[in-house]
DNA sequence: TAGTGGTCTAGACCACTAA
DNA sequence: TAGTGGTCTAGACCACTAC
């Protein structure tokens, strides 16, 4: 350092500022620890308060921070890696899986799912909704679609809705023989309800996990998962028998 | 509680802002039309241009909309399915895959990959460009580290960078059995050099996907591929024989 | 050069949390 | 109630593109 640099093309306030942030979270700071609130950080940057909330935001996009609403902003933990695509398939709500129904209604899923589910627009649904918790933090919300041809003998399960209902309807649709799945990830904002059990703002980014589980010949349900991508790292695939050990550490001194 | 309630919780006039543009991009709009410009669509709502940007800013996350400095805001066509986890494991490089080679180098890799990678902090490894184009748009830009443990006869290679050099050096990492491999997707932003590749801006959002390829019982290569998050739908996984179409459709009128 | 989106400012008020 | 982050305004100027 020592000359000044000359800046040819010069960079954005808000990006340098992002540098300069994350390179103090790295060395100054450690996970959990309050940042001075964004007033005081704008003023002693000397940007205006817009300014600053652009490099925060980036960081939280990044997962580095978590900013709460009448709380503060404090240094984020390392994103938790959540297994998503296991080794076999298998159905929803087999043994030992992450998710816990909450409830289960019959509703007309959205024209992108009735798409997939090669359902006729307006046709009504078995819609699960599950959670998954990790840590004791929520990271995703799921609407689990089934079209009524995939449980065919639902007349002998009494409870008219809730999570009774839902496990119920999992075990019916589990009789099917799973012949594949396919899954699709891409970026999306939360939905109102999906942001509330998420705990986080409306439009908050999320990954949206959407599954198609296959039986019979054709697509027996569809899944569309929220996890929050703040938090969140989703991991695939088989590890080829070697053992998997993210590192821990982050931060230098 | 008999009268009606009227906005308990109101609604932020820019989620409102969006609600209103989604419904009108479904219903108005075709692939590729442009749309008002910023300025002329904010005095259209009656708000100012900055709480009409949040809502634009929301839509091209979603991947609705396309914002181009000095050009205009265009409608985005839908997200284009990109396949990430192949059915078999494949090293790089293997034929027929995706990705085009640019450019090799010897670097050290950043601590976040020589943890994964298993080497000591500092130490060098080949660093291999690549690039992935979709039906003309580059989507991808990949960082493949190899450890030069993993390439041990790399004498016979002549040319010192370069695509040449690139493909050589995958060339030698195929003598190598591969044992598995393992994938994790997160957010992140796009570096300064991956945005210029990708033809967006820094700071871009952009799915982050990190493979570990395992032989010889340990990390043989790391790879750190990041997609364009607003064009891209990273798909994976077996379809179970099952011929898929994701819904090319949309619009409604 | 005209018009676009990108950055930035200096305020204001609101919704939420915790003491 | 005091303090936080979230929303919103009405400007200004800059960087880029295409004509």
């Amino acid at each position: 350092m020592g000359t000044t640099q000359l800046e040819s093309v010069p960079e954005p306030k808000y990006w340098h500022l992002k540098t300069v942030l994350s390179e103090a979270l790295d060395s100054e700071f450690s996970v959990g620890e309050i940042l001075p609130n964004e007033r005081d950080l704008a003023a002693r940057f000397g940007v205006a308060r817009a300014t600053l909330r652009q490099a925060l935001e980036q960081l939280e996009l990044e997962g580095r921070l978590q900013r709460r609403r009448g709380v503060g902003t404090t240094v984020a933990p390392p994103r938790v890696g959540v297994a998503v695509g296991s080794e076999q398939d298998v159905w929803p709500g087999a043994a030992g899986d992450a998710w816990q129904p909450t409830d289960c209604t019959v509703a007309v899923p959205p024209t992108s799912v009735a798409d997939i589910l090669g359902t006729v627009h307006g046709e009504q649904a078995h819609t699960v909704r599950r959670s998954r918790v990790t840590h004791g933090q929520p990271v995703a919300a799921e609407l689990l679609y089934i079209p009524a041809s995939s449980v065919p003998d639902l007349s002998a399960i009494d409870a008219p809705s809730g999570a009774a209902r839902a496990r119920a309807v999992l075990r019916e649709l589990q009789r099917l023989e799973l012949e594949g799945q396919h899954r699709a990830v891409e970026l999306g904002s939360a939905r109102a309800d999906d942001a509330k059990e998420l705990d986080r703002l409306p439009g908050a980014p999320v990954l949206v996990v959407t599954t198609r589980f296959f039986a019979e010949g054709r697509t027996a349900a569809v899944s569309v998962a929220t996890y929050r991508a703040d938090t969140c790292r989703l991991t695939f695939g088989d590890s080829g028998g070697v053992e998997i050990h993210h590192d821990p550490e982050r931060r230098a001194s």
